[in-house]
RNA sequence: GCCGCUGUGGCGAAAUGGCAGACGCAGGGGACUUAAAAUCCCCAGACCUUAAAAGUCGUGCGGGUUCAAGUCCCGCCAGCGGCACCA
């Protein structure tokens, strides 16, 4: 290895200790006694008291998003967004705000279920392991996160409040008359429902956490159901496993009831639209009507779901998804052989098959027809894969002229093809046509819909369908409700128990809170039973309780513990509530002194992938708390940033096999935490994806020894050197302290002109850089002041120490140790870098006498003329056209016009 | 197929409609050194010339608006991401 550019192996474990033993990062809670000397309580004068809300500073919530501990350890994509995170975190800090910075584990999971079936040993074992792992790989990099309100979601003090959550969940459901969650005991019951079997089943089917029996996700290779959402292109998200389609019982969360807030919602957040997009994609709101079309000789009628009511004179034939559970009864004798033989057919697609676009479209007819409402027509009913019984109602009106799939599979079977829609311009082809456009032959007995537009005609039909009986205005979402058991061991037990009825049946009933936590019973084998059950299953004794009854053997997902660990955060010790009102309103609401902050998290930082599972479930959990009036928000994550990802160095995504993962590890023993921290920050947006290159972080590293060596004597860190190597390292610290000098040319001078300039420049940068997450451009602001301040004989205390502090959010180790060399002397004690009041960039020092301004002649730059601070436009033009290169371009020619941009920023002249 | 984002030197990138390429990497030259490393200084978009200067072209492609376009508008192309028979 080269020489050292400094000592950074002495300088960051020094400061991290030191952090650690002061609880320099500890953010305080209201009614918390904040030490006499802690560096918060000095700055804000609070010392020695417990201050109330309002007596704190504004509170400022920074949030990353907790990992899930695995054995891998870090890589260098983590660190990216908790380095964005904890500089952000520094820089509120310094300017005053009450900031809280917290970390922690999302330890559930299947990799260390895995693990424990393959050898045996407790998942608990192994989660600990893992995030000590996590834990001295975060701590190395300096991150000023306040570890006393460390959350694990594995751990009991935890996991009784996810519990907690889901027996609110089971005892609540939202009444339609206000939209809201409330408790299950303000259901009314109808009249029909007058027994104790009735009221509870009417009970179970409107409760948010609820039992269904649906065809499910089933994962055979992991031996669990899995979410809509965990499910992509056919194959399980975690592994890449085939799923199948398979009834089972499962519990759900009515996730559904949401739909409409948490699309409408998104309005109040400052998410990115692309996130966004997301989201309002997968919630998949339309609207549209419910029409029913009679069925002749059959008391049933056949009820679709449309958003293009205005076509209905032009709907030719109905769809029925091949699983709808009137084909049977509607199919004619002569159909029912080709009618059953899709139906089996289909059932043996795999999902990847039934969804592959190439494909022809297929179908059958069942014989059967149905009568058009408005034609009165009857019009045959076919079934067909291409509609899916799980969307709308599973039945289509197909208007083959004015939709895609309905045309290409009127094609194929030769089905009549009608227009009722004209496009706005007459040579779009009306065939296939699916945009807006003005309806034509859409007459009838008692409607007319022909000549309007087609928003208009929407609005006329639904309102003569309502009028008729025939139908009525709908919406529809593609969100499904959340599947939310799942068949392994290493997640949270289900709080409920399973009772048989007199007849036999069995139904389910919530443990009451006093026996929570609810913790997973020990055992030898973490492989589901032989008969399939849940690993849970085997635990005799667990399962099978004194009166019979018997526990539920499912478990959460992992999603459960992320659902809200943010709100533990708050308050994370509490063993009475999952967080105090008075901390929950302190830092979620906008109570007391908060004038600046926002409502919920202030900034979540994380990755992509979270974007229609984790933050659509946590605020989902998050809106019905707020129903319960347990939070003060109606969302969480006021503002989200998701960090791009960071590739190998070969440009591809990071990945065991390719051999290109980056080990933060190395790294560091190579070029220490503060080059690492500033390297991720300078390797371009956050936003963006980007690859590695080692040799990018030797560029900041020297950038670090630079400034080093602007403030510390060479011939004293000589000595240090020479009289250190047999020392032990701690001894080494104390040596570096007591030994190295400040360089001989920082003095107790006042900065001159051109020394303020480049300071506060550097202030300016830097500090709007980092209000916007500019955090590459602020670096290189601060690349520039050094390159400035390495000119300087006379290197001014104050200018220096203003610079450190910029510095101090990025690379806080060489930050405070210089700061301290800077301030203390030798061995006297100097108050943490960390709570110094942000510098104010004062613009007057960026004034300069003269101003050096571009002339372009026909916008080609020709000269660059000096001219007076002080010259009015007149001035400047005159100087400008006086410019010997200027005049060489105009002989022979008129100026036609002069262009001045204000304030002396350019000159155009144009001639002809 | 639909939606969103992104296209700038050899590379990562910068640029409220106003000097394109700040800052950094890699590269070249020099100083220091017995030498190397480290450090410090200088050069560095392409082209064409030149003794030097100057000049021409340049932000994926084609148009447009403007005194002025990487930036705004229209039409393409490519890459990345999301959704994908959702009626």
């Amino acid at each position: 290895m080269s020489r050292r550019q400094y000592p950074f192996h002495l300088i960051e474990p020094k400061w991290q200790a030191k952090w650690n033993t002061e609880q320099t990062f500890r953010a305080w809670n209201p009614g918390e006694t904040i030490p006499e000397r802690h560096p918060f309580g000095v700055r804000h004068a609070l010392g020695g008291q417990a201050p109330e809300a309002s007596q704190l500073p504004p509170k400022f919530y920074i949030l990353d998003m907790f990992p899930y501990p695995s054995g891998a350890g870090l890589h260098v994509g983590h660190p990216e967004g908790y380095t964005a995170t904890d500089i952000l975190s520094r820089f509120r800090r310094a300017q005053g705000y009450n900031v809280l910075h917290p970390m922690g584990w999302d330890a559930f999971g299947l990799p260390a279920e895995q693990y424990a079936i393959k050898t045996g040993q407790h998942p608990r074992i192994t989660t600990n392991q893992n995030i000590a792992t996590f834990k001295r790989q975060i701590n190395s990099l300096g991150f000023s996160y306040d570890w006393s309100r460390e959350v694990d979601t594995t751990d009991t003090g935890y996991f009784r409040w996810t519990q907690w959550i889901f027996l609110q969940l089971y005892n609540s459901w939202v009444n339609p008359a206000t939209g809201k969650a409330e408790n299950i005991s303000t259901l009314v019951f109808p009249a029909e429902c007058n027994t104790e079997d009735l009221k509870r089943k009417y009970c179970d089917s409107r409760r948010l956490a609820f039992v269904s029996e649906a065809p499910v996700w089933w994962c055979p290779d992991l031996g669990t159901v899995l979410a809509n959402e965990e499910v992509v292109d056919g194959k399980s998200e975690v592994g890449g496993f085939p799923v199948v389609r398979r009834p089972m019982r499962q519990w759900m969360l009515r996730i559904t009831s949401y739909a409409d807030r948490l699309l409408a919602d998104l309005n109040t957040i400052e998410w990115s639209d692309s996130l966004k997009k997301m989201q309002q994609d997968w919630i998949g709101r339309s609207e549209g009507a419910e029409v029913d079309f009679a069925l002749p000789g059959r008391p049933e009628k056949l009820r679709v779901f449309t958003t293009r009511p205005d076509t209905l004179f032009g709907a030719t034939y109905m769809v029925l998804a091949p699983e709808h559970k009137l084909v049977s009864e509607i199919t004619t004798p002569a159909q029912r052989e080709q009618v059953q033989a899709y139906q089996a057919a289909v059932g043996r697609k795999s999902d990847m098959e039934r969804t592959e676009l190439a494909k022809e479209k297929t179908g059958v007819f069942t014989g059967a027809v149905a009568i058009n409402p408005v034609t009165n027509q009857p019009i045959p009913i076919w079934i067909a894969d291409y509609v899916l019984a799980s969307y709308g109602t599973g039945a289509i009106m197909a208007v083959p002229a004015h939709d895609t799939r309905d045309f290409e599979f009127a094609q194929r079977f030769g089905l009549p093809v009608v227009q009722v829609v004209a496009p706005p311009d007459a040579n779009t082809p009306w065939q296939g046509f699916t945009d807006d456009g003005t309806a034509v032959n859409s007459s009838g007995a008692s409607l007319n819909l022909n000549g309007l537009r087609t928003p208009d005609a929407k609005r006329k039909i639904i309102d003569w369908l309502e009028a008729q009986g025939f139908g009525k205005r709908t919406i529809n979402f593609k969100l499904r409700d959340w599947l939310f058991s799942r068949q392994r061991y290493w997640g949270e037990p289900f709080p409920i128990v399973w009772k048989k009825d007199i007849d036999g049946t069995l139904y389910h009933q919530a443990l009451p809170e006093t026996e929570l936590p609810l913790v997973p019973p020990a055992l030898e084998e973490y492989k589901p039973t032989a008969s399939g059950q849940p690993p849970l299953a085997r635990a005799q004794e667990w399962v099978h309780l004194a009166d019979g009854s018997e526990r539920e053997v499912n478990t959460m997902p992992q999603w459960a513990g992320s659902c809200w660990y943010y709100l533990r955060y708050l308050d994370a010790r509490n063993s009475n509530r999952f967080v105090s009102s008075a901390a929950e309103s302190y830092w979620m609401g906008t109570a007391g002194k908060t004038t600046k902050a926002t409502p919920g998290v202030d900034l979540y930082v994380g990755g992509t992938e979270h974007a229609v599972l984790h933050l659509l479930y946590a605020r989902f959990w998050h809106k019905f708390l707020f129903d319960l009036g347990q939070v003060s928000t109606a969302e969480p994550f006021y503002r989200l940033v998701n960090q791009g990802l960071i590739l190998g160095e070969d440009g591809q995504k990071m990945s065991k096999s390719r051999g290109n993962v980056v080990n933060p590890d190395d790294i560091l023993v190579e070029y220490g935490a503060d080059a690492f921290r500033l390297y991720e920050m300078f390797m371009g947006p956050l936003q963006d994806t980007k690859p590695w290159n080692t040799s990018g972080v030797e560029g900041v590293y020297r950038f670090l020894g630079r400034v080093w060596r602007l403030f510390v004597d060479e011939a004293s860190e000589t000595e240090y050197e020479q009289s250190c190597t047999t020392l032990a390292p701690e001894q080494q610290a104390n040596l570096l302290a007591s030994t190295i000098r400040l360089h001989l040319s920082i003095q107790d001078v006042t900065p001159d002109k051109a020394q303020l300039k480049s300071l506060h420049a550097c202030i300016k940068k830097v500090t709007e850089d980092l209000e916007a997450l500019r955090f590459n451009t602020a670096i290189s602001a601060m690349m520039v002041f050094v390159k400035d301040a390495i000119e300087w004989k006379q290197r001014p205390a104050s200018a220096m120490g203003t610079f450190l502090q910029l510095l101090a959010p990025f690379a806080p180790h060489v930050a405070e140790e210089l700061w301290e060399k800077l301030h203390g002397g030798l061995g006297k004690a100097v108050p943490s870098l960390s709570y110094q009041a942000w510098p104010t960039f004062d613009a007057s020092h960026l004034v300069e006498d003269v101003i050096e301004v571009p002339v372009q002649v026909n916008g080609k730059l020709r000269d660059v003329i000096s001219v007076a601070t002080a010259a009015t436009n007149q001035e400047v033009e005159a100087a400008a056209l006086a410019s010997e290169k200027v005049q060489s371009f105009m002989v022979g020619k008129t100026v036609k016009k002069v262009v001045v941009v204000p304030p002396k920023k350019l000159v155009n002249i144009v001639i002809g």
